[in-house]
DNA sequence: AAATATACTAAACAGTGTTTATTAAAAACA
DNA sequence: TGTTTTTAATAAACACTGTTTAGTATATTT
């Protein structure tokens, strides 16, 4: 009886469906224009049916955060050809930045916006997707300490979490526009200036 | 004619009755719970009164947000009795951080929500509340390059703007539940350690 | 062929920010 | 003073939002 493995594909078939015309609306209006009715619309179905397949908004947003995920470890492994571990930890924070800036919608939803922790709070799970990112970080500070870049007393999480701290904040100001304070049209500039003095920060102090 | 002296007055009052109303629900409930006609409730008016004293609900968030900033800036006076610059730079991250998290919705509202900036945008105005605080941290750090903690060819904008970055991902990470990551209950610790890390960084590598 | 289960939706509920037309009161003018 | 004009406030509506409920066709099982 195949029946109900079709209709368990089918299913399948139309959480993709909701989440892809989500995810289309998400990236081209941003997150406010991103409406249950306008996704319905989009499908051509009724609001309701899409709560047959997801529990409520948050979790349709959680779907598309696990999405978000997917798509930056992707471009992450893009840094594993760098050879030298302290080159491959400043490729890392440059792609970072790029994706970052290249999809403020999916970063505001990965890091910023309390949905998709909500949903996952709900379903009593943790956050596997950043937890995934972090050792991503955590491995190339690791072998940082083990090349000797990074001295041998240094706590690995908490490198990390100054590390992220460091590019999230430097990120957050720039998309949520808190850089318009600077009144010149430098911007990316002063950027790419403070990333290098990170950078630099990094090299002599953990030496 | 004192009427038209009396009819600002009164309007100023009402203008003030709707920011203590806004405050008053902001503070208790968040954000979310902050709906215009929650705040005509709280004053007996109607919904459509409050439209009379501020064009929009951005224009009033951002009223809420020059609040917040004065209240902030006041706190941050109190680092001026620490005599070392180094030291008033580290007491000044101290209650940049107590800041955020006894008032995580104002923080919310000063340096990630588009509103106030978007309000200021209408108005053709610029982010002087953030220029005046970002001065604040400006005029300490060219005290540690005078007094030679810091180094001489520093660009103190560019320090400024990291040291910002830092701390603005480390309370943002925390605030927007990030942390939950560490699946432990040592999210204060792993704070304070991170600080202590970064203050360690800026010593060594600034010197 | 009849009974049951599934998929879907129209309509409603309870909210939201905002605008418009109307009314009551205050101020200005004659 | 009485009349006109300006001002202040609001009820009601508009166009949205997320979500729930009750009802209807369709598909599956008996």
């Amino acid at each position: 009886m195949g029946i109900t493995e079709r209709k368990e594909r089918e299913r399948e078939e139309m959480r993709h469906l909701i989440l892809n015309a989500a995810q289309k609306l998400f990236l081209e209006n941003g997150y406010e224009k991103t409406s249950i009715r306008g996704i319905a619309d989009v499908i051509e179905y009724s609001p309701a049916t899409i709560y047959l397949y997801y529990k409520d908004k948050n979790e349709l947003l959680l779907a598309l955060h696990v999405v978000a995920f997917q798509k930056m470890m992707q471009e992450f492994s893009e840094v594993a050809v760098v050879e030298n571990s302290f080159e491959r930890l400043v490729s890392l924070g440059k792609q970072y930045i790029k994706f970052a800036i290249e999809n403020p919608g999916l970063y505001d939803l990965m890091f910023i916006m309390q949905a998709p922790i909500e949903a996952l709070a709900c379903k009593d799970e943790v956050w596997e997707d950043g937890m995934k990112s972090f050792d991503f970080l955590r491995i190339i500070v690791t072998e940082c300490k083990n090349k000797g870049h990074f001295r041998e007393n240094l706590d690995v999480d908490t490198v990390c979490l100054t590390i992220w701290s460091y590019m999230h904040g430097l990120i957050t100001i720039y998309l949520k526009n808190r850089m318009d304070m600077f009144e010149d049209d430098r911007q990316m500039d002063r950027m790419q200036e403070s990333f290098q003095l990170f950078i630099e920060m990094l090299k002599v102090s953990f030496k």
